[in-house]
DNA sequence: AAAACGGGGAG
DNA sequence: CTCCCAGTTTT
């Protein structure tokens, strides 16, 4: 890029600019808190968060202080739930072992969990105006518009092709500003469909532009391919308590809490989950009363359909208890960090049928 | 290098 | 429905 493009770009950004809370400050805890908040997640999506964390935790230390579960929590809802796990660990490390300062550039920054090339360089360029450029979403799409790059994104070589484009494009006078500007520029006028050429700032310099392949840009090279999941869960409960256990690692939802469950990659037949049932836990080999469900739905990630199925199991007395789950009582069900699925199914039916009673 | 990991909005 | 979002970690 030029420097009048540089300016040109700065320029429109100072007048365009969203008002956001993170902006205009140099504390990187802010900072590194949205980024990490906001990574594969829209501004919008995640702006209560933010402001929910900010509120909750004002600074790295009583972030640190916090359990677990109460940062999951916080979290529930927003997905891709390590970045919670890793940001609760790294303010723990920040806190105790760095007397609550952050590492000052971001080869030290990348070395902290949670924190990759992009959050690394967000958090130096924003809080040090360190001269390293950002490369997220919005950037990847911008050069590849604006130097006309056919190289995939998603490659490896791809990748460093464009880190090299990020250095040169990189304003080297306000590295902090110019890597706002450019995520800017492609979150409110470089967007992926219908762009906004007429009002581009930096429209003169667009080799994509010229070329009339900007629609063409970004290349991409994976396919995303969607697998299905068929899940099967047990309301087990006596009207007072139900049973919930905290989801393993290793797996979807991983330390939020959930409704015993079973998952077949096919839709399994009634013998096989009348066997998986039962090897929930041997005490409930007389228990047999899924021969229908009485809730249904899908739910739609990113790769992966999630079929899911809920049987109500009711009980007089005590409920019968399998092994890792635990009785909860029903009117703190609400209060536990939930997955998805769950809170659907709460909403649509547990709820229903309580109004109808 | 590829897969896993969430959820929501836009087209 | 597909694609993408202020990506990182694990396999």
């Amino acid at each position: 890029m030029t420097p009048i493009a540089h300016t040109e770009l700065l320029n429109w950004y100072s007048v365009n600019k969203r008002k956001l809370p993170w902006r205009d400050t140099q504390n990187p805890y802010p900072i590194w808190l949205s980024e990490v908040i906001l990574q594969q997640t829209r501004v919008d999506q995640g702006m209560s968060y933010y402001l929910r964390f900010m509120e909750n935790f004002p600074d790295i230390h009583q972030l640190a202080n916090a359990s677990e579960e109460q940062v999951l929590k916080l979290w529930q809802g927003l997905g891709y739930y390590s970045r919670a796990r890793n940001m609760h660990a790294t303010a723990k490390y920040i806190s105790q072992n760095l007397n609550g300062i952050f590492p000052g550039s971001s080869v030290e920054l990348a070395k902290l969990k949670g924190i990759g090339p992009y959050t690394a360089a967000a958090i130096a360029s924003f809080a040090f105006h360190e001269a390293v450029p950002v490369l997220d979403g919005n950037v990847f799409r911008v050069l590849s518009r604006l130097w006309d790059e056919d190289s995939a994104i998603d490659s490896t070589q791809g990748k460093k092709r464009f880190q090299l484009l990020a250095f040169e494009s990189l304003n080297l006078s306000y590295p902090h500003l110019h890597n706002q500007a450019i995520m800017e520029l492609g979150a409110l006028v470089c967007k992926p469909k219908n762009p906004d050429c007429p009002n581009c700032p930096i429209q003169t310099w667009c080799m994509a532009f010229k070329a009339d392949t900007v629609s063409m840009r970004p290349v991409k090279a994976g396919k995303t391919k969607v697998k299905n999941r068929y899940m099967h869960y047990f309301f087990m409960e006596n009207g007072k308590s139900f049973l919930v256990a905290k989801r393993k690692a290793g797996d979807i939802w991983q330390g939020l809490f959930d409704l015993p469950e079973i998952s077949f990659d096919a839709q399994p037949s009634d013998s096989q989950l009348t066997q998986a049932f039962q090897n929930l836990n041997s005490e409930l080999k007389q228990v047999q009363l899924f021969s229908h469900f009485v809730y249904e739905s899908i739910h739609l990630l990113s790769h992966r359909r999630l079929f899911a199925r809920f049987y109500h199991l009711q009980f007089e007395g005590e409920v019968p208890g399998i092994h890792g789950f635990e009785l909860v009582e029903l009117e703190k069900l609400t209060r536990l960090p939930a997955s998805r699925l769950f809170e659907k199914f709460q909403k649509n039916y547990i709820l229903q049928e309580r109004k109808q009673e």
